[in-house]
DNA sequence: AAGCTTTGCGCAAAGCTTTGCGCTGTTTTT
DNA sequence: AAAAACAGCGCAAAGCTTTGCGCAAAGCTT
């Protein structure tokens, strides 16, 4: 692999310093025309553009946000991930990624590594198992640019994005009661995370608005396999008075759930109703497609994005929260209705 | 954000040289252990790391790699993605990412703009329009390290990881005689990718084996978009005599054909066959389950990345071309049998 | 024509690291 | 005890870019 051209090679095949062939290139007044010329058509000749690790040290800055997701493969991270692509090139930026692969161990080296390779901040999603964060003090007490989203922590002091989790699951159970289901389950993820707690909040707050009891033997938890959350869906079919709808905390669950009732023989939504979240792609495939949440996930990345720009201009910007919108999109999982919806 | 610690403020908290310190970290023979382990500990305390930048200058090597992607949110890439990540990171790289959209306009800005950041090569699957392929030959002339991916060009100058494309059409059309259906269609992507032609020349080497007459009538094209392959799907189902069998070049234009098939009033399988192409995750969760050929997409990524450093060790290292091994699973959208596989 | 301004360019430092070489002061050799 | 060897550290260059300052030559003023 070749070296690319420097300044230097083009100062040296011209017989002049380097200062004037940086300067020649940005049209320094200093220069005189005819010089600029030379330059600039020697330097298009030879296709150079400036070295950005000498730009780096110079400037101090890298022009790489660092971003870290519980996974790569799953289409709402892969989405946002795309959103803060979206906003960071516009700034001439680019990402690092690296995956916590739900790991509470790696996302700590991930923060490390990325340090280490001075990325100027982190837009972090947590891990499912992160419950301890003293691995972002050392970007905190130094003001380096840091953002949460989704799943989030010490939001007095760092950024966030989130969804709306507790009036989503809210209107979720509205819209179950509505459609004249009474025992209303819900799959809850790991009890630390704010989303598991948000939406938990909903949940409760639905049941409550529309009267109906709290039945703590609706209440499972699960990490967030699929296996897991098919241990779950079980313990919930072996009541003694089945749950005549779930709630599930994201998609991945839910289709689990969807697979395990399928294999009891029960039909969907006849036997039992379900409702996602996160609404991942294959939502309309499933029979019967699902109803789910659906996150802005594109828009989550570009906020993301904007946030941590914030404060890389003003590192003593305002701590702000921002609440993204959810809808939910009725399909055909929850509604006993003969119609076909969608 | 505050400057990170470099050796100049070590060694001026020590009263010695930059080279000392510099050296002690190293265990260089010439430093004191004296001098070592205090210079350690104050690297220690101060949470000192060489600055990548400095490096880089220095050794010329950035220790990043670009990845051009078409989309970033398809489980097929971002696996992909994964598979070379993991590599990457034993050899200490990084990954710069890049998603053409499909455009090859994107793409060719892609490649400058990854270049122009001083990445070390590029791993790149082609976009659905890219039929030009000039934008690669700076990385050839100026050897820099180059690896196709699954959609390629070049391959007599450049290293490549594709599928057995031809053997798994081949394979789908025996499979699809073996269980009765003789009307096989192909819904094709673009003329020019590689993995079209592929596709195409085991779909008409299986059709002859089991001495099918090949009908034009059953080969649409589309571009990859599920609008596309919808339009493509109906133009087929309006043949006078229906197709009882299709073949789709990937999931995503199988899951659009499944879609309008449903729409039509027709059964799966019963009335039409489907058998797509890549594996995409919620293969098992649609209905029917959908038979496909799954791609070993991590193990891609592995031997992508491997090609990559292969290329980096010695840039005159003989192009290789590796072919992976793909599988069949066979699920519901292709059995007419009563009993349910998976 | 002498002095002043302007024009056009080069020097050098800073940002950070590694490393060949040189330089002291001490220890060992004979 | 003088010479040789060695231990332990610093200087400076290289990798690339930008930019304040200095300097020379040319042009201008009166």
């Amino acid at each position: 692999m070749k070296r690319p051209v420097s300044l230097k090679d083009l100062a040296k095949e011209l017989n002049v310093s380097i200062s004037t062939v940086s300067r020649a290139l940005r049209n320094h007044p200093d220069i005189s025309p005819d010089m600029i010329s030379k330059v600039k058509k020697l330097a298009y000749k030879y296709n150079y553009s400036p070295n950005p690790l000498a730009m780096g040290l110079l400037r101090q800055e890298t022009r790489m946000i660092g971003v870290i997701v519980p996974d790569l493969v799953t289409h709402f991270y892969s989405s946002i991930i795309s959103g803060i692509e979206q906003v960071a090139k516009q700034h001439g930026y680019y990402i690092l990624i690296a995956s916590s692969n739900e790991s509470y161990q790696k996302e700590v080296e991930s923060v490390h590594n990325l340090l280490r390779t001075r990325v100027e901040g982190l837009i972090v999603c947590l891990s499912q198992e992160t419950k301890n964060y003293d691995h972002f003090n050392q970007l905190i007490e130094n003001d380096i640019p840091l953002v949460f989203f989704d799943r989030v922590c010490r939001t007095n002091e760092v950024p966030s994005v989130t969804a709306d989790n507790a009036e989503a699951a809210r209107k979720i159970i509205h819209h179950f009661y509505e459609n004249g289901f009474r025992r209303i389950a819900y799959i809850n993820g790991p009890d630390h995370l704010n989303i598991s707690k948000e939406r938990l909040a909903g949940y409760l707050q639905g049941l409550m608005e529309c009267q109906l009891p709290v039945d703590t033997n609706l209440l499972v938890s699960c990490n967030l396999s699929p296996d897991d959350a098919i241990r779950a869906t079980r313990k919930l079919l072996l009541q003694p008075t089945r749950p005549d709808a779930i709630l599930g905390i994201n998609d991945t669950v839910i289709f689990a759930a969807m697979q395990e009732i399928k294999e009891q023989g029960l039909q969907i939504p006849a036997d039992i109703a379900l409702v996602g979240f996160t609404g991942e792609f294959h939502s309309t495939l499933v029979e019967p497609s699902l109803t789910s949440v659906i996150h802005p996930t594109f828009e989550i990345g570009n906020e993301a994005a904007r946030l941590f720009f914030e404060q890389v201009k003003n590192p003593k910007s305002t701590v702000r929260q921002i609440m993204m919108k959810t809808s939910l999109v009725i399909r055909n999982s929850s509604v006993r209705s003969t119609s076909n919806k969608i």
